[in-house]
DNA sequence: AGAAGATCTTTACAATGGAAAGTATTGATA
DNA sequence: TATCAATACTTTCCATTGTAAAGATCTTCT
């Protein structure tokens, strides 16, 4: 009965933080900027939003449901990114592709927390969360449809379009990987730009000689 | 006092377990293949090596350094992966990228234990470990040679070695990725075979129509 | 044989995940 | 507006883990 206070301009701790779940996929992702997905635990997360340590568990059953839907997130923010990247600028498909490409690996390199948790094959996300998957879709049919613009204009050569984004997709997605982890710059690979440029050369004209 | 005893036939616990650093790294890998690498403490290691708990620390620091001595192991299988899924054939560099591109997918796909170590991007692994420095090196060179006499017999393009084993690494990586947590099937690609098939062509051919 | 060092055990402690049961708050309904 | 059920949160409790410190036992080298 001590701390009834409810004086509005002090902080002090409504019984509800009225926010929380909201406020966990923040600091959630904040943690995992710091230290990475093993430094996320649930103990530190109610920490840092001030409640007790078993308060999270009433919003997400465990990490997994968490981080799902913080991916979710992740992959509306990639869209976002690829979209922009692609907006305002010349309607070649070809153009497009390299721009979004660009903006992928800008995410995975800026926004490394939400690469981390999306794409991190190891980090122990509920992938069946429908969030997550609706998220998931909508990211790889925007690349998609410029594969079949690509197609219609006679850019590209006619190979199923899922298969084609998937292997485009994965190909950047272990680019991406490469240049986080230094081995692209081991190799003499110094900035995105160039790493991008390079495969997307490759993936284009192919490695025979024309 | 009680247990001194040493028995030849039973296999009685001796004070010294012998073998126990090459031991830790065998049921190391065999707790990451049942249960992935959050499955793996040193408190169950030490249990299924019929040690106690705090044993496994005279060999490795941590988990970190544990995992580099396997991930050394798991490069020098790749490696032999590689090798054997490239000897005895058609000498044709292109024939062979083909192979030892299948070899590291079986590798992905066969030996998921070591692969996600070796490859998981998110597994604490002491990277700079010189014994798994060296076996990284030995692995890379071994594709980079084939790409240096591909381009000797101008099959493919005079691009630098270096970078473009590098890119085909990192897409097959990704490639990998993809059909281990199901993607590519998602996206109707069945099996590797098909997968290597489909990413090679568009690597050697490129994608524009010739 | 004896010392030095490696290998392993015992003990102890802080942090985490998470179960169970209780308390406060909100919002809907009668 | 009084009540009541759901929701949001707290308290308490326990098993498991990582890890430090110090001691016991074995091996090896001289």
């Amino acid at each position: 009965m001590a701390n009834k206070e409810k004086s509005p301009d002090s902080e002090a701790q409504a019984y509800h933080h009225g926010r929380l779940k909201e406020a966990l996929k923040t600091v959630a992702l904040e943690i995992v900027q710091e230290s990475g997905e093993k430094g996320l635990t649930f103990r530190e997360l109610a920490r840092r939003t001030g409640v007790t340590h078993t308060a999270p568990y009433a919003h997400y059953k465990n990490k997994d449901a968490l981080l799902a839907a913080v991916a979710a997130d992740g992959f509306r923010k990639l869209a976002d990114r690829m979209d922009q990247a692609a907006a305002d600028l010349d309607p070649d498909p070809l153009v497009q592709l390299a721009a979004i490409a660009q903006g992928y690996l800008q995410f995975a390199l800026e926004d490394t927390a939400y690469h981390e948790i999306v794409f991190g094959a190891e980090i122990s996300v509920d992938r069946d969360d429908p969030e997550l998957r609706a998220a998931d879709d909508e990211a790889f049919n925007f690349v998609r449809r410029l594969f079949v613009s690509a197609q219609e204009t006679g850019a590209i050569r006619d190979l199923p379009a899922d298969k084609l984004t998937m292997i485009l997709w994965a190909s950047i997605l272990g680019c991406a990987e490469a240049l986080r982890m230094g081995v692209a710059q081991k190799r003499g690979i110094e900035d995105r730009e160039e790493l991008i440029h390079l495969l997307l050369d490759v993936m284009l004209g192919g490695l025979a000689p024309r």
